[in-house]
DNA sequence: GCATCTATTATGTGCAGACATATTATCCGA
DNA sequence: TCGGATAATATGTCTGCACATAATAGATGC
């Protein structure tokens, strides 16, 4: 038996549950500038690069906050960051084991609304592509989606069937993006979004509006509406 | 003059970059093999440290998949993560440079229903602490939260003039938490509801619901229901 | 007193080497 | 052919060292 542990090393998990032990039970109270670097890997019997993978990770979690010189200090308000995982839907779908479906309702080229444009920083009146399709979960609506899709960035969606495939799911395979943006909200159920999720006018809808960049180009914006009921969950 | 750029070394970031460029570039299509860590090394001219720096970073991005003996493949579909801050309202008001008010609805002491019971995985009949607030932004109505905390894990609270301070703060600067689960939606609003937020009821309402443990003990549940037109937002 | 230069200091990062660990691939015997 | 032991391999991590970088504190000159 070589060992009743798995390795001899004090390592840097080891040193990250115990910086995160001495927060919790404010032996480093919020706001207090902790030991530096060298002292801690004296201390815990480890390399400084332990002692600064351990720290580095908490301070990402948003518990520590590090400046060079300036040393280590614990936040003052432990702020949480909830990590969200943005759902494809065909996915989200088939990973309950429900059956996912999808119709086309709607596809136009033509001159976006001015609020559109300035959202995708392009020049007013720039002409879109404009999709609205629903998103089905066993049979029942699930998601109604209302897409602009920028053909200057993304010229190969103008001969893609969006009657046979989703654009989320191929833009999602085939572009790449760079960056996004995104809005949670709640709105009521106008005509056309009651129409399609099959619910009363007015019904509350809970909203996710996204917007996704190449750079400083717009690739398409997208709001999806869920159908009544729906939960978007995660843990932190 | 030493050199004409801050380090002459390919550092992590570099490494991050060009790993990056090719999972765009399709240089490594998504469902690939990538070359080995000392493989890449070498080609890049730094250390084995430096390239599984940077390769972990993409791995927690989501982008990579990595395995011990198995190697590091690009993900199928890549899943987006975005990581949303968890408002602290008072501070969130404040940061926005409004007026944060805050008034207390109702404190009581009681048994609460069997579904707030079953979420925080307590006995049935078990008595908490109900407390309904509504906080203003610049005197505007602006969040109505309906909390139930567990005095068990909480004694402290009971002496708390919840008059004076929010619960939300309180909890916050006083309790560490180890973990906590999420979920967004849409109601509409009832009469408590609309009440609190002078609004219609039946108004659409965005909810953030949170439960918040320490280990295996709840501490506290809270709804929180924002005033008709907010957004959360965040970026990816 | 005030501005500026300089020294100090804590973190950020890089390197080479070593060993640990998980997992796959292979070989061998029943 | 199948199952289990064994070897091979890629990633995970630690160490000790070095130097880079940012930011503060102190010294200096006016």
């Amino acid at each position: 038996m070589p060992s009743d542990r798995p390795s001899g090393a004090f390592g840097w998990q080891h040193a990250r549950d115990e910086a995160l032990r001495r927060i919790r039970a404010r032996e480093w109270p919020p706001g207090a500038l902790i030991p530096n670097e060298a002292e801690l890997a004296t201390e815990w019997g480890c390399a400084r690069a332990t002692v600064n993978r351990a720290l580095r990770d908490l301070a990402e979690a948003g518990l520590l906050e590090r400046r060079r010189k300036g040393g280590t200090r614990v936040v003052m308000t432990p702020l949480r960051k909830a990590t969200l995982a943005i759902p494809v839907i065909r996915q989200e779908v088939e990973a309950r084991g429900a059956a996912h479906g999808y119709a086309l309702i709607a596809r136009a080229l033509g001159t976006a609304p001015a609020g559109v444009c300035r959202a995708l920083a392009l020049a007013p009146e720039t002409r879109l592509l404009r999709v609205r399709a629903l998103h089905l979960s066993d049979g029942a609506p699930h998601v109604y989606e209302d897409r602009w899709i920028n053909p200057v960035a993304v010229p190969a969606i103008l001969d893609i069937d969006l009657a046979q495939v989703d654009a989320n799911s191929w833009l999602v395979q085939n572009v790449a993006f760079t960056r996004g943006d995104l809005a949670l909200g709640a709105v009521a159920a106008d005509a056309a979004i009651a129409d399609a999720l099959a619910c009363a006018p007015g019904s509350a809808v809970f909203t996710m509006a996204r917007i996704t960049w190449t750079g400083e180009h717009a690739i398409t914006q997208v709001t999806q509406h869920y159908a009544p009921g729906y939960r978007l969950t995660t843990t932190f």
